[in-house]
DNA sequence: ACAACAGTTCAGCGGAAAATGAACTGTTAA
DNA sequence: TTAACAGTTCATTTTCCGCTGAACTGTTGT
């Protein structure tokens, strides 16, 4: 009697390694940091939890340049985190499964951020009054400006500007106005600089990294 | 991005607990005990394992009597664990699949031991030299009557009974000679009294326990 | 050529969990 | 009714392994 049946399940018991793991089902490859930030840890110790995977041969590398690229190995990896994870007691949203949609849902609009996530960025904006809405232009409240700064946006640097500075744009997709402006341009810019979008090339649309994914989502649904 | 599959993973990380399910995946149900002799850990401890598991809903228990029966809640635990064992790097001998075959490998004829089980267990006291081989008849030397006495059966007691002592009896699967005589009936009584051998009602089929699988592996691999 | 970046390696610390020993409840058999 | 047995619980110790900080290699862009 004895079985390494155990060391498998230890390597993948890790709460960080699994969570490599769970991120990786999508199919996709990602890089060393980009998983540093969706499992939200420091480089060094993702590191090392990826060369356990790796020497276990659950996982592999490619790599390109200066990044590496992390994917399964093979595919009875996925199969197993998936019958690891139908153990799991029956959780009351079954709604985490469902990805997010197609990725036109993110898109820019000439220069600023529009698709869901222009729109629901914009209302939090607002319900955190951060923002006014009044007709077709919007305005950062004092808190607003305060919050801008804290980003490295200067408001009354871009109310110079001979451009508009925040205006109300329509998107076509969701029926509702989102910021628009050199301030709307500034927040994309922003968001592109500190990597939490990526253009997809020759197309409008836009990919969340997973570093703007755990970012925004902390923006929409409770931070200030 | 926060999932517990890592939780249920790690569950079954734990060399021990592997043990227990791997033990279990004949779909036999065991008793605390057993389990305790097969994953080779203190009755203390592995109640606590198996407490683990039964709170999340791995296994579940039968009560009879003094004794509780575990076994698998549900058939996708097992299918879990198999997919987890099939991402082990493929080993050489594949042989240790293939379980011990039926129940009559290991019997009693009359009072002694016969059977596979009975017949190897000869063969190695022989090889061992803790048993002389001489036409029909068996006789213990020297080191032989000190290893029996360690195991509480006394040569020259049995000696002075009237049934002979140490002879051959031929078994009809196996075609070999095995150990018959009031020394063979000790050597089974000891096994039944330390609970390697549990007698199945109503046939001369004997059933090894967990116990008793490891003890004789022990035995008639390596050890003196 | 240099700075910023992606990623790894290493030594030492700290905490969570497993193992241990002792005491306890309930059950069976003499 | 007593003793042996099956199994659990609890407090304590021990062990292991993930985490951190610092230093390092190799790559890209300016």
């Amino acid at each position: 009697m004895q079985h390494d049946l155990g060391s498998m399940a230890a390597l993948i018991g890790d709460p960080i390694r699994a969570n490599i793991l769970w991120a990786l089902l999508d199919g996709r490859a990602y890089t060393a940091s980009e998983l540093a930030v969706t499992v939200d840890t420091t480089p060094q110790n993702l590191s090392m939890h990826l060369s356990k995977l790796i020497k276990a041969d659950l996982l592999s590398v490619e790599i390109q340049g200066r990044h590496r690229y992390y994917s399964f190995s093979r595919p009875e990896v996925a199969y197993a985190v998936e019958s690891l994870a139908g153990l799991l007691p029956a959780k009351p949203k079954e709604a985490a499964v469902k990805e997010d949609p197609p990725i036109r849902t993110c898109r820019t609009c000439y220069d600023h951020l529009a698709g869901r996530v222009g729109v629901a960025l914009t209302e939090t904006l607002v319900k955190q009054h951060l923002l006014d809405h009044t007709g077709n232009k919007f305005n950062p409240t004092p808190k607003g400006i305060r919050w801008f700064n804290a980003l490295g946006i200067d408001c009354e640097a871009l109310r110079e500007q001979r451009r508009s500075f925040a205006r109300a744009c329509l998107d076509w997709t969701e029926r509702r106005p989102h910021l628009a402006g050199s301030l709307g341009a500034a927040i994309l810019q922003k968001m592109f600089d500190d990597s939490w979008l990526r253009r997809i090339p020759n197309t409008r649309a836009v990919l969340v990294t997973p570093k703007g994914r755990k970012a925004l989502s902390d923006l929409l649904h409770l931070n200030v």
